[in-house]
DNA sequence: GCCAACGTTGGC
DNA sequence: GCCAACGTTGGC
């Protein structure tokens, strides 16, 4: 199973929105790169949920319930969006400089690639996040 | 509000 | 196919 972090204008789409709606489709993606990874997403892959702007932490988990499908928000059939469900919202949201503080985290994405908004997680920092934000699955 | 780090567009 | 100009994203 991969692990992903997906990025939100939360006062677009929140973790809350997601919540409330189970099986949301996280569409909007207009990234090539982002778009490979979203077209990667298999069923029950664990996906971070972090919330740019001012926030600019981590604030929940979700997993992918339904794989890549045609973005319906896009007059153009090339772009693709997958469903998400909330797991749970973290205990303690880890924030972006709590990441960009520990060396651990050198070589991640979230730190090397800001403006990326679909990302693979390795299992080793995945874990470590989730450690950080004293949050149990 | 600024700007770095991208991605995109269009002229050549 | 290259690259300058421009637009966008997201951190600061």
């Amino acid at each position: 199973m991969a692990r992903w972090l997906v990025k939100t204008e939360p006062e677009e789409f929140s973790f809350q929105t997601l919540v409330s709606k189970p099986g949301s489709c996280w569409d909007g993606v207009r990234n090539l790169e982002a778009r490979k990874h979203l077209r990667a997403m298999a069923k029950g892959d664990l996906v971070f949920v972090y919330h740019t702007g001012k926030e600019r932490r981590i604030v929940g988990l979700a997993k992918v319930v339904t794989t890549a499908y045609v973005d319906p928000s896009s007059p153009q059939p090339i772009w693709s969006a997958v469903d998400l469900t909330a797991i749970k919202a973290l205990s303690e949201p880890v924030t972006l400089a709590d990441v960009k503080a520990d060396a651990r985290f050198a070589q991640c994405l979230l730190v090397r690639r800001s403006r990326l908004s679909v990302m693979p997680i390795d299992d080793e920092h995945f874990d470590l996040m989730l450690q950080m934000s004293g949050t149990k699955l």
